[in-house]
RNA sequence: GGAGCUGUAGUGUAGCCGGUUUAACAUGCCAGCCUGUCACGCUGGAGAUCGCGGGUUCGAGUCCCGUCAGCUCCGCCA
């Protein structure tokens, strides 16, 4: 018989099943035993008569043959009438050490982090993974439907973009390389290339001594890369209209993970924009914060998104016009106004989750800015020659996938949008 | 690189200005009862050398030092 998925079985009322899946819940009434089981598709109510069942205990893993019965006494008016249950493999635990069936988390991060395998069980955890596949697969179908090719760039480099202190370094053979702190080199030269729109998702490493609710050593890069623009207004505008899609497109494909989470999900609309200078600005005058020169710190950003949010409604932020010294080399100087980039961040809920301009396509103007950073021209050899050759005006940007996901979800850590998060401490599981 | 906080059954917490219990509560676990549960219920039971090491003291889960682990924040960033 073939097997049928929870979500199902509905479907099938009055015919006789198969289902498999684990145990998620036993209610042993004496005669009668409910037992709920869960699958990938969801969970279903299978009802047992008698005493003689197998060895059943949570998370067991059971094949089930019965008839699905409609019953205003099941939890999802369908439920299973067993007629055989076996045990497919049976758990060896003295004790699970976390709910895997509750419906609030009450564990702490660090057990549900050590516990993965189990934790991701629960249908609340499981759901924000299905949430970011779903992140990522707007993410290629709306980059794809605009003439975007999609790239996978090399995550062992030899120098860093922005510099190599904050790079991991790796025993390569007989040198030394590193692990890409971000794809920006490569998804440039893939412009370069011809393909004019690329867009990757990748991991990007920092070896940053960082240890916040907000980074992650290892995370998913969104990068988008496109050539022939006007100038950064181009990015932020198509950034802008990918949210919009995201925005349509989540809650028809995970809507039950959003009003699992009690979040609603309403069109971005146009995103309100900023200049760095505008910020803080408003920030004294709002808030008496001031700040340094071009600089938005972490509290900034928060107070920045309440405003907004008060204001306009919007969750989300550009600020434009960093300058120069806050951006890496490569950020493209406004023409009228040499000191500030071309360049912008995204908040959303008072979190950058994207930093993107317009870059340099000219090999003169590069090789200057290098020297003018301090760094040596020759050490980026391979990128810099690429602008010799005709590189039309471009940039880009690139998307937090964990910081998206969790900003969505509400959720109070990034390490919970990680499957297997990489941070200071933890390299395991 | 800097700063702060936390560590008590499987899990989540209470107890923490030293002595009142055999360290409490919830949940989970085990056993028994129950044919409509849906966080099932009821009865009973097991489960903690209070992270580890040292010190102060007549006496330490409680105070001090060290250590390990975790969390949070800053800088930096997605």
């Amino acid at each position: 018989m073939e097997r049928t998925l929870a979500k199902e079985a509905r479907q099938k009322t009055g015919r006789r099943v198969r289902l498999c899946g684990w145990v998620h819940r036993l209610r042993d009434l004496g005669n009668l035993t409910f037992l709920m089981l869960r699958d990938r598709s969801g969970l279903i109510q299978v009802v047992l008569e008698g005493k003689d069942h197998p060895e059943l205990r949570q998370e067991t893993v059971v094949q089930v043959e019965g008839k699905v019965v409609a019953s205003d006494k099941a939890p999802d008016g369908v439920e299973i009438q067993a007629a055989k249950v076996e045990v497919l493999s049976a758990v060896e635990y003295d004790y699970l050490p976390l709910a895997v069936n509750s419906g609030v988390i009450k564990e702490g991060l660090d057990t549900i982090l050590n516990h993965r395998v189990l934790s991701l069980r629960n249908p609340l955890v499981h759901g924000i993974f299905l949430v970011q596949q779903e992140i990522v697969r707007a993410f290629r179908e709306f980059f794809r439907n605009r003439g975007f090719t999609e790239i996978h760039t090399p995550k062992i480099v030899a120098e860093g973009a922005e510099g190599g202190a904050e790079m991991f370094p790796v025993k390569y053979f007989k040198r030394r390389a590193y692990l890409a702190q971000s794809p920006q080199f490569y998804k440039q030269m893939m412009v370069a290339a011809g393909y004019e729109r690329v867009f990757e998702v990748g991991h990007a490493y920092r070896a940053e001594l960082h240890n916040t609710k907000r980074h992650l050593n290892e995370y998913i890069s969104l990068d988008v890369e496109m050539g022939f623009i006007q100038d950064e207004h181009d990015l932020m505008a198509i950034e802008n209209e990918f949210l919009r899609y995201l925005f349509t497109v989540l809650p028809e494909r995970c809507g039950e993970e959003f009003a699992k989470y009690g979040v609603e999900l309403t069109d971005p609309g146009a995103i309100p924009e900023l200049t760095v200078g505008e910020a803080q600005a408003l920030l004294k005058k709002e808030y008496g914060k001031s700040l340094a020169g071009g600089n938005i710190d972490a509290e900034a950003e928060k107070l920045l998104g309440r405003y907004i949010k008060a204001k306009t409604g919007s969750d989300f932020l550009f600020l434009t016009a960093f300058p120069v010294a806050k951006r890496p080399v490569y950020a493209m100087p406004m023409a009228d106004e040499p000191a500030l980039t071309k360049s912008f961040d995204l908040l959303y809920k008072g979190l950058e989750i994207t930093t993107g301009g317009q870059r340099i396509h000219s090999h003169r103007m590069l090789y200057e800015k290098m020297v003018a950073f301090g760094l040596n021209p020759e050490d980026f050899g391979f990128y810099l020659d690429t602008f010799k050759y005709g590189v039309p005006p471009h940039g880009g940007f690139a998307i937090g996938c964990e910081r998206l996901t969790m900003q969505l979800l509400n959720l109070a850590n990034i390490r919970e949008a990680s499957l297997f998060p990489r941070d200071m401490e933890r390299v395991t599981p």
